[in-house]
Parts: structure tokens; C-alpha cells; sequence
DNA sequence: TGGGGTGATATTTTT
DNA sequence: TATCACCCCA
């Protein structure tokens, strides 16, 4: 195995004595040294694979890492061996530790969109009308979860009306959860950190349990994980990090790529190894990457190079406009494959914000060329599978009060919002859930009989089904649940058109085959556990069997992938550079950006740029990126319209913006 | 209760 | 310009 790799990644691979940071480039084969280093401990070094954890971001990188060390080392050698996500990480450490962290079981986790409804329903009731401010507020919440920022110490440090709001409603926030019994994604991490701090002996526990912890997309974490590293790690040094300040890309939702910097404070004795050899991409897309990221400080120097020789200069086309930007990019994507003799999936058009993919999408269908798309609605933003996603979430927890919400009428039990209304004061009143309420005598004061009996009725069949899913199979506790409402009826019935309504019934049953599969792998699991563990899991990525098609996706996106032709599209300032960037003076993270997009390419690089661009309605002029101009020249090959850059008009729109910001500011 | 008209609003996205 | 949330009316 060891024959496959340099000398910076055996060293690596070989490195026990002191914390290690790998500084990893682009292609230099990160994930390599990963799977390497985890079968080297268990083969080499005996240690038991259930004492080894590997963290990763998302969920496709961890199933990525879990299948390469079962390449190495086969299945059962392997048997224990944690690989996953920090939030899955911290799942399991608070389903184990549940009453220490002050929940009970059955709890559930509320996603994005849950979390949303809950701020949006505090606020209207704290401020009357939540404005458009709601997204803010819960922006501000994530962010001092990640930085490990308790509620109190928030509203100690707000200083504006907007902040000592944000800091309200993030005390009330956190108290609300409790009372549902439910967790945010941000609190998987940030409950562990505060269980360890405040129970040693259950510190030294996971310590023992966990001997050896490697984190991939070092870069990537934010305060709370680091700190969530670090205990874990305590005085020992079977820590291995790998990352690449120069793609975090991250920050602007908690990432602190100061994290990098940082460990060389906290671990005196850290020992740094660098892989500089890149084995993805030419010379020259490598050079212009490097010229690229050499505007940017850095704290770790490091210069990538290739042994796959200097290829073809890079293209810059410059269009007339955005629909000959996405004319021009498919037209060479066509003729450039059909001379070659590619694949579709060798090709991909990367770009800023998702709004561009629209224009290539049109082309690209125009021209019958297959293509996939990255991002878009996630499967769980789908009506069908929030509805029943809601439905699991009472039986497995029923204080779960959004899932009452959701469901009470979905399908009709003629408890309409004026009931839940009531309903909902009561509760409020006496400090219980939804769910507790409907059994209390003294509901029937403050409802008509009818809707007490309803209600009454509801709640008593949740308990069976809730009785049902736990004495037999949760699975078919789940697909009579389904039955019994006549979910399939009522999406029959409240879609105009009959081929929709089947869809979203196919939506549901995928849902369910998920969680058959994941009962399967896992038969000790409760109802509670399965849908915990899918609310975490992103499904649209999985079964994506990319075939031969074009990806089309955004530069975020991209990170972590590899095309031999990568299409990077909109090289334009207030673009890539992101206008609010620009304002914010984030350009620094802007460029990372572009030398991700770079740095995907293998064989060839394509940029584009157009002259003039709609932009909400009417049209504008365009400047090229400065990016451009911190690319060699030499390597560049020119095409397309001539422009004249206009570099004092380019300045006059930094300054003029920066002004009206900093008006903006002083007057706030 | 749902659909159509109206007005505000406009990055990146994973868990 | 396109979308989306929201409100009002049937």
C-alpha cells in the first residue's frame, strides 16, 4: 500500500508522536492519507478500529471514506470503526448521554425549516410582527451556536436593537426546544461541548472510547467543533487533521479558518507536514492557480506542483452577454467532446450563485445534451415528506409541537387554525406541549365539547401508534400510519392534477424504502433513531448515480470534485468577486473561491466573462474579474469580444459602494 | 380554503 | 426581470 504514496504522505500516514496538521492542496490526495493512516493504526499499530473516529462535513464524503478503508482492509477488519459526520458524531453522543444533556428519548431534531417556523412564531409572539427580520435572527442564533456563544453571554454583548433582539429570542429559542424536547443541527455539536465541560467523568469516558480522532476539511469547522476536537483530544496527541486554508470557503456560516492557525497555539508540540505535489491538474491550470492564491496572506506557505506536464493554456472568452456566455460555453462543450471523443460527465460548468445555471440549463436542454444539476430543493423541502417527516416525529416524540401543528388538519379533522389557536394559549398557560394539553380537563373550558373530543381522539391515536412502533416492527408501525390516514386519498384529492399527486406518493414511498434500508443495517433501532438519523442525511445527493451527464453546479458545490473540463463561468467583478463582498471587503474568501473553481480542473479550464448582463430587468455593464489580472498572462489564451477594461471606473465602483456602506453605517 | 393579484426583494449551503 | 410571500376575495 505504501508504494502508492510520497514521502510527505507515508510520513504522514506514519506520524504518531504529536498532534499532526496535514496542510493538503488541492488533488494532493487528502482523503488518501485519511483511509491510509486509519487502516495503518488498525493493521499496523493494533489499535481496535472502535477506539479510531474520523470526522468529515458531509455525508458523501464520510460514505466515500468508510467504502476506501473497506477497500483497504476489508469489511470485518474494519467492524467499530467510526467514520462520520460531526453532526452524526454528536448525535451519538447525545442519544447516549440524553439525560445529562436534558432530554428524553424519542427527542427529534429540527431542521433548518423547523427551526425558521419555531423563531418566526416566538418573534411574532415577543415583537408582534416579525418583518422581514426572521431569517436574520436565526442566522445570529446559528452563528453563536458555532462560536459557543451561550444565550446569556449573547444578550450581555448585544449592542444594537437588532442583536439584543436576536439575543431575546435566543433564550426563549433554546427554552422552547427543550420544552418540545428537540434539538437544532447546531445544538448536536454545542450540547456535547457543554456535557463534557460540565461532567469530566463523562469526558474521560469518551476519551476512552475514543483513542484516535482524525478531522478531514479541517478548515471547514467552526469554534464549537474545534472545541468538541479538543476535548475529546485532551492531553494526548492522537489528533490528525487535515485541510487547506486555501479552500475554506466556508465562513460566512461559522467556519473559522483560524482554526488552522490556532492549533499551533493549543498544541505547542504540533507537527506540520505538507502535501505540495498535485496528482489532478496540468502545469499551467496549477500555475495559474498558485499565481491566483499568492494575493492572499498566508500563514502556512505552500506551492503546488505537477509531474503531469504544462498542457493547454487556459481559455478566456468574452461573450456580449449572458445568453452568449451560456451559447458559447455549450457550443465548445459540444464540439470540444465531439473532437476528443468524450464523455458528458467529463465536462462541468461551475459558477458563482445558482440563479446563473438557468441560461446553460436552457441551452444545454436546447441542444439535448444530458446534464445534472447540483443543489436545488432538498428532498426534505418537499410538502409530502415535511407531512409525514412530521407525522414520525409525534409518534416518536409527541411533545414535538411544530409536528403537531403540521399534521393536526393535514389530512382534515376539522380542527382548523381557530382551535390549534386556542388550544395553543392553553398550553402556553400552563406549560405544556400540544400533545399533554389534549388530555387536561380544563380544555374543556376554553373549547367547545366537539373540538375537545377531536382533539382528545387525535392525541389518543398518536399514543397507540407511538404503541405500535415500539411493541412491533417500526417500519410497518409506519406504513399503516400512512393507511390509516389515507395519506395516498388525500394527495388524490387536494391535487388538481393526478400525475402530481402521484409523484409526491412515489416521494413517500422512497421515504419509506430509505427507512427499511436503514432498519435493515441497523434492526435494534427505534422509530426515533431512524428518523433522527435521517433528518441528517441529505437523500437528493445519494442516489444520484451521476451517468454521462454535464455537471452543472456552483463553486461551492464543487469543492472536493474533479472534471478533466471544467466550463468556469460569469469571471466578472461584482460577480466573482460577489458584489456584497466586494462591500464587506471579503475579497480574500472571493478568491479562495475562484481557486477552488481553478483547481477542479484536470485537463482543461475554459473561463468566460460576458460584456454586458441583465441584472433584475435592465441591463449593465460588466467588468472583468480582477481576478483575471492576478492569472499569468502567459498561460492565457484570449477570445471572443474586446473589451475595454476600464480600471477607473472599475475603482470609482469599489469606493462609491464602500462610501454608501459606510453612510449607511453611521447613520445606523 | 385555495387561487389569483400585488408588492417587496434579490449570494454562497451543509448538517 | 423573476420569484415568493402575503392578502383578499369568491
Amino acid at each position: 500500500m505504501s508504494d502508492q504514496m510520497n514521502p510527505a504522505q507515508r510520513a504522514a500516514v506514519r506520524y504518531l508522536d504529536t498532534p499532526l496538521l496535514v496542510l493538503a492542496g488541492a488533488g494532493s490526495g487528502k482523503t488518501r492519507v485519511i483511509t491510509q493512516k486509519i487502516a495503518y493504526l488498525i493493521e499496523q499499530c493494533s489499535v481496535e478500529p472502535q477506539h479510531i473516529a474520523a470526522v468529515t462535513f458531509t455525508n458523501k464524503a464520510a460514505r466515500e471514506m468508510k467504502a476506501r478503508v473497506g477497500k483497504l482492509l476489508g469489511k470485518d477488519k474494519m467492524k467499530g470503526l467510526r467514520v462520520s459526520t460531526f453532526h452524526t458524531m454528536g448525535l451519538n453522543i447525545v442519544r447516549k448521554e440524553l439525560k445529562c444533556v436534558g432530554l428524553k428519548s424519542g427527542f427529534s431534531i429540527y431542521d433548518s425549516a423547523d427551526s425558521l417556523a419555531l423563531i418566526k412564531e416566538l418573534m411574532k409572539k415577543t415583537f408582534g410582527d416579525p418583518g422581514n427580520q426572521v431569517e436574520q435572527v436565526q442566522y445570529s442564533i446559528s452563528r453563536w451556536k458555532n462560536a459557543f456563544v451561550l444565550p446569556e453571554q449573547a444578550a450581555q454583548e448585544a449592542h444594537d436593537a437588532h442583536s439584543t433582539a436576536a439575543a431575546q429570542i435566543y433564550a426563549t429559542y433554546n427554552h422552547h426546544l427543550k420544552t418540545y424536547n428537540a434539538v437544532d443541527f447546531d445544538d448536536l455539536i454545542m450540547l456535547p461541548v457543554i456535557l463534557f465541560r460540565e461532567n469530566p467523568d463523562k469526558l474521560a469516558a469518551w476519551r476512552e472510547r475514543i483513542r484516535y480522532l482524525l478531522v478531514d476539511e479541517y478548515q471547514d469547522t467552526n469554534t464549537t467543533q474545534y472545541e468538541l476536537v479538543k476535548q475529546l483530544v485532551g492531553v494526548r496527541n492522537c489528533l490528525t487533521v487535515v485541510g487547506d486554508d486555501d479552500q475554506s470557503i466556508y465562513s460566512w456560516r461559522g467556519a473559522n479558518p483560524e482554526n488552522l492557525a490556532l492549533l499551533k497555539q493549543d498544541f505547542p508540540n504540533l507537527r506540520v507536514i505538507k502535501l505540495e505535489q498535485n496528482y489532478r491538474s496540468t502545469g499551467r491550470i496549477l500555475r495559474a492557480a498558485n499565481a491566483l492564491i499568492s494575493n492572499n496572506p498566508h500563514v502556512f506557505e505552500k506551492r503546488l506542483w505537477s509531474e503531469l506536464g504544462n498542457g493547454d493554456p487556459l481559455r478566456v472568452i468574452r461573450c456580449k452577454d449572458e445568453e452568449q456566455e451560456a451559447e458559447q460555453v455549450v457550443h465548445e462543450l459540444m464540439h470540444h467532446r465531439f473532437r476528443h471523443g468524450n464523455k458528458f460527465k467529463d465536462y462541468a460548468i461551475l459558477y458563482r450563485g445558482n440563479h446563473q445555471s438557468r441560461l446553460f440549463e436552457r441551452m444545454l436542454r436546447q441542444n439535448n445534451i444530458p446534464y445534472y444539476l447540483s443543489g436545488g430543493t432538498s428532498f426534505f423541502a418537499y410538502t409530502e415528506i415535511k407531512d409525514v417527516m412530521a407525522y414520525l416525529r409525534m409518534v416518536a416524540n409527541p411533545d414535538d409541537d411544530n409536528a403537531f401543528v403540521r399534521i393536526i388538519n393535514t389530512p382534515r379533522r376539522e380542527l382548523g387554525p381557530g382551535t390549534v389557536e386556542k388550544l395553543a394559549g392553553y398550553a402556553h398557560m400552563r406549560g405544556n406541549s400540544l400533545f399533554t394539553s389534549c388530555f387536561e380537563i380544563g380544555l374543556q373550558q376554553h373549547l367547545n365539547q366537539r373540538a375537545c373530543e377531536k382533539l382528545n381522539e387525535f392525541a389518543n391515536w398518536i399514543v397507540s401508534m407511538a404503541h405500535k412502533a415500539e411493541e412491533e416492527h417500526p417500519i410497518e408501525a409506519v406504513k399503516s400510519l400512512l393507511l390509516n390516514i389515507d395519506y395516498e386519498r388525500w394527495l388524490l384529492d387536494t391535487c388538481k392534477d393526478e400525475v402530481i399527486a402521484n409523484r409526491k406518493m412515489d416521494n413517500v414511498k422512497e421515504l419509506i424504502t430509505w427507512l427499511e434500508r436503514m432498519h435493515k443495517n441497523d434492526p435494534s433501532a427505534s422509530l426515533s433513531d431512524l428518523v433522527n438519523k435521517l433528518t441528517l442525511i441529505d437523500m437528493l445527493k445519494d442516489d444520484d448515480e451521476v451517468g454521462d451527464q454535464v455537471s452543472l453546479m456552483t463553486l461551492h458545490a464543487a469543492k472536493g470534485l474533479e472534471f478533466p473540463h471544467v466550463f468556469l463561468v460569469g469571471m466578472e467583478e461584482e460577480l466573482l468577486p460577489h458584489r456584497s463582498s466586494i462591500e464587506e471587503e471579503t475579497i480574500e474568501e472571493e478568491r479562495r473561491l475562484a481557486y477552488v473553481g481553478i483547481t477542479r480542473a484536470q485537463r482543461s479550464l475554459t473561463i468566460t466573462m460576458a460584456v454586458t448582463r441583465k441584472r433584475y430587468g435592465e441591463k449593465i455593464d460588466c467588468q472583468p474579474s480582477r481576478f483575471l489580472d492576478e492569472l499569468p498572462k502567459d498561460d492565457l489564451e484570449w477570445a471572443g469580444q474586446n473589451v475595454v477594461v476600464d480600471e477607473a471606473k472599475r475603482q470609482e465602483n469599489g469606493r462609491s459602494q464602500l462610501a454608501m456602506l459606510r453612510g449607511l453605517l453611521s447613520e445606523g
